[in-house]
DNA sequence: GCATGCAGTCCTGTATACAAATCCTCGCCC
DNA sequence: GGGCGAGGATTTGTATACAGGACTGCATGC
């Protein structure tokens, strides 16, 4: 834990100001290229290919390989090489449901926890994407979306919940559509992150954890991989 | 991570039937010294010592290292060698906070998704801890209370979820009182145990996941490793 | 025509060697 | 006497070599 487990956006957190291992250089590439979907899940990882590619022998490779699997990025059998995780559908639901669960957590957190400050600077994040929803500029949306979760993230005050839904999602990431799905999905995205506000400034925890909830299964309805059963909405 | 994070309550969740290569032997032993404070925090692991006493070379020593990183048992930086983990008291309450909003996850969907073998056995279960609770039978009713949360975590039918609880359960196994403090606390773990279990066999999630969170901010208290701010309860 | 067994090739797992960086010790200077 | 710096020893990072298992292809038998 993996993993887990050094669990932070990048695949592999040692501190910044310390030059970093080519294994970890390499693991974020790799990271890169997955999530942005270049290596589609299922791509067979050679090392030898890997290494030439990169330009180093095939021991960085390995470790960086072992470094994406501990992320869950890839999938390391013995003996029989590595290849970019492929999760069944039922485990992909179980990803998403876990997601909105650890989200979910981190919001209710954030009703009782946050600050005036972060409050203040949550909402003040919310009603600047109404406008990009409004005109339906997808790719200043998503950015700003990134940051919204990131907030509610951060503002539960609990650092080790946020890496595990930060590494949640971003094993998520080569499965989430291209698109969100249209103008309005936009607005009713931005609705749905209404609902989630109006219940942390309110101080309401569990109004908040079932706004995420509702809020993600939408989304998850929207990432079309779906395959498994309908998302269950809990009381 | 990983695999999954590899986050399995071993250290490296290689398919069974496959024989493991010496890293993952390798890491799971390290990890039960580890867990099992043979190993306590802060402890430098020196890759050359750790070949030398498990007759490997470095290589293998490397990459069990690097499991175990992923798994968050051990820390490693950049050229200078890893050790094992010893969070701060702040990040510790926050991994004990999140693993009891983990399982408070965990409970609330058992309550809903558990079918009734499922719930018959959780009951039994609890009704046998009655007696070592009363005996004051502590080493009978650790290993009874381990299996019995790990039968809440799998009573959720989400098992990315109950990776993530496990790995965080094992990660504060080195951190864990060797005591739970008496015949005293092992009866009133006991009730926390039935608040729990008649709130997931009423089908009250809510209620399921709020016994959760009581349980385990208790069993911090046990476990004494608390320097933080006291627990403070969901709503 | 299809399944099965076998050999060759490729790839991974492990060991070892070398280079570079860090840590520790000792001596020097203030 | 204490702080600082240089040098060596130790340890990690990387490259390379070798051994063993896994996959590919073909030939053989049914």
């Amino acid at each position: 834990m993996t993993a887990p487990m050094p669990l932070d956006h990048q695949a592999a957190p040692p501190p910044a100001e310390i030059r970093p291992t080519r294994a970890h250089v390499l693991a974020n590439a790799l990271a890169d290229s997955i999530t942005s979907g270049a290596l589609p899940p299922g791509t067979p990882l050679e090392e030898e290919r890997l290494a030439a590619a990169h330009g180093v022998s095939r021991t960085p490779v390995r470790e960086a390989l072992r470094l994406l699997a501990a992320t869950g990025l890839v999938e390391q059998r013995p003996r029989r090489g590595a290849v970019v995780s492929r999760p069944d559908p039922r485990r992909l639901a179980e990803m998403f449901q876990a997601m909105a669960e650890l989200e979910a957590a981190c919001a209710a957190l954030c009703a009782r926890a946050m600050d005036r400050r972060a409050r203040t600077r949550l909402a003040t994040r919310h009603a600047a994407m109404a406008p990009m929803a409004a005109a339906g500029d997808l790719r200043a949306y998503q950015a700003a979306n990134v940051t919204f979760h990131e907030a509610i993230y951060a503002g539960a005050g609990n650092g080790y919940l946020a890496e595990l839904a930060q590494a949640t999602r971003l094993r998520l990431a080569p499965f989430r559509a291209a698109q969100l799905g249209g103008q309005d999905r936009l607005t009713a995205s931005h609705a749905e992150h209404g609902a989630i506000v109006a219940a942390i400034l309110a101080g309401d925890g569990t109004a908040a954890a079932q706004a995420v909830r509702l809020h993600l299964s939408a989304t998850e309805g929207a990432w079309g991989m779906m395959a498994g059963q309908p998302p269950v909405l809990m009381d």
